[in-house]
DNA sequence: CTGTTAGCGCATTCAG
DNA sequence: CTGAATGCGCTAACAG
């Protein structure tokens, strides 16, 4: 292996000047500079990061950490996150925790061993006094969920209002019975989005039936299920919001198999606007997430806590947007 | 920051014994051991991985490269290969290359840099002579892409074989005129699946027509806009088998676009076996690949050369299978 | 602008 | 089983 200092002896100047010319080329007359890199590309030299790691005691890597990447949401949000990560030299990795708090707790841990800079967690279902410790200690931000606590870095979506808007836009269109299939209850934004439905509701006169509510865990399945069950009920439902569209989609395909059409029949929203939303038939009315922009902002706002050194307790709120396509049918139709 | 040499002083020992605790921990005597543990915890001491890597001149960090994380087909694959990478304390880097060449060769410079111990690419579009050179120097397993050169190793599929069964399947079904949507004509698992399917036209005396074979790239919108133009040919193909199944359900939007129905006008075969493929409606009749698994094997390919720090010219190739659903239509239906 | 000096925190010899 | 000594390859102070 060629070392700096074995560039540094075919160049003829000391190693710090290779140094240099690496990590602070402008530090360097342009002749030394030259001989340096000529030498350097003699001997294929190439820098070792572990050295300069070890030195500089970081790391240029963020870690990510998120429920599961094989969810077209999260993983859109991780290209936002890379983009920015990348323009700025940081490495990405990945934590997938599978849903498991232990994973998660566990990744969290690696920070403490130097393997990453910082952290972006997608996921915050661990206890959140351990992460408003950790992210006192540390360089964290989260994105998408939230905690109470005020002192996290935050980038997130309105989810009272996404939500307000789902419920409001299927109000509008003469449904009373609206049934809701929500995230984990444990997941605060689950609980945010839950409040929107209410509150649509309340604020149109119509009264809540806690029948109408069931609870999700984002995927298709789960909402194949819990609109199967809705469908059985006495006085069953004409509508659903669903907290997520790959549960809006496992609702619509148990509303076909029970023998109905959607729009016609029974009209559906969703959550998020992944791809899929605008190829399945039908197109899926849906509150749209700026996944992309929210890695954006998230790795943006953590470079800021990374540079200056200090944790500022900002949260971000970007804007959600109803997306009307033909999953709930339109008015006068 | 506390060191090892904090850890011994208060557990006088030698920061050798220290080491020793947490590196080799059968080295050292019980006794010490606990005095050396309790020591540690007192000051909450963690490891410092950087120093640690230097030492060693490893990372224990895997760079996964991979043209887009978004696409479920590949997330799914890296679920697997992290899987197996926890289990052995690696972790994975993340090298989404945006389909984009010189992202490719830069990510893959990295392991001259030492950031990470090994790689295992999702793509092999830069040129093989390329590739073959990275694999001979560092550690390195091809996994779904593959290349002609012998020397690197490879976890896949039959992708002759793969896209011979589907194509099979469509004329045993009584169609003449199969088109096909192959992905990117560079890469050597479209060339391979184009193989598979003009052997399977030929074996059952059905001769190839050019016109009926267009390009995509493997994405919803080029499935939608090859196979509207596929449509309107003279002679109009009555079946279609695509390269992806994202490219299959763009194509069954756009059959249904043009006014036909999906199966009863028109039969529809994809391949990968993605989530969506199963919820979608008409349900997709595709070549399944099992991703997760390449994504195991893969990765423990990768360990084996890391281990016995020799490549081994294996290529590994796992079974596909045709998963029957409605987008076909069923025999004498 | 460049060289000298001194470690970063840990793992590995080699003795004992 | 343990300690002392050494250096992984690089960067950062400090002089000059």
């Amino acid at each position: 292996m060629t070392t700096m200092k074995d560039v540094a002896k075919l160049a003829k100047v000391s190693d710090a000047t290779v140094s240099r010319v690496f990590s602070d080329p402008d530090a360097v007359s342009d002749k030394t500079k030259q001989i340096v890199l000529d030498a350097a590309d003699e001997l294929n030299y190439e820098l070792n990061v572990l050295a300069r790691n070890l030195r500089k005691m970081k790391t240029e890597i963020i870690m990510v950490i998120l429920p599961d990447i094989s969810n077209p949401f999260f993983s859109k949000i991780v290209r936002g996150i890379e983009s920015v990560a990348m323009e700025n030299n940081y490495k990405i990795l990945l934590g997938d925790t599978k849903n498991d708090l232990v994973l998660e707790k566990e990744y969290l841990k690696n920070l403490d061993q130097k393997y990453a800079d910082g952290v972006i967690s997608l996921t915050a279902r661990i206890d959140s006094k351990l992460i408003r410790e950790i992210s006192e200690k540390y360089n964290m931000v989260l994105a998408c969920e939230y905690i109470d606590e005020a002192s996290v870095p935050t980038v997130s979506i309105d989810n009272v209002e996404g939500a307000y808007k789902a419920t409001k836009h299927l109000i509008n269109l003469g449904h009373k019975r609206i049934a809701h299939i929500s995230g984990p209850k444990n997941v605060i934004l689950s609980q945010d989005r839950l409040k929107g439905y209410k509150k649509a509701l309340s604020d149109h006169n119509i009264k809540i039936d806690g029948d109408l509510i069931n609870e999700g865990d984002f995927g298709y399945k789960s909402g194949y299920k819990n609109m199967s069950k809705l469908l059985k009920l006495d006085k069953a439902p004409t509508a659903v919001f669903a907290d997520s569209d790959q549960m809006a989609i496992g609702a619509i395909k148990a509303i076909k198999s029970h023998g109905l059409k959607v729009p016609d029949d029974f009209a559906v929203v969703g959550f998020d606007n992944i791809e899929i939303a605008s190829i399945y038939e039908p197109s899926l009315t849906t509150v749209c997430q700026p996944m992309y922009e929210i890695g954006v902002k998230a790795m943006q706002l953590l470079l800021d806590i990374l540079e200056k050194k200090e944790r500022e307790n900002i949260k971000i709120k970007l804007e959600s947007k109803l997306i009307i396509r033909d999953s709930c049918g339109y008015k006068n139709n």
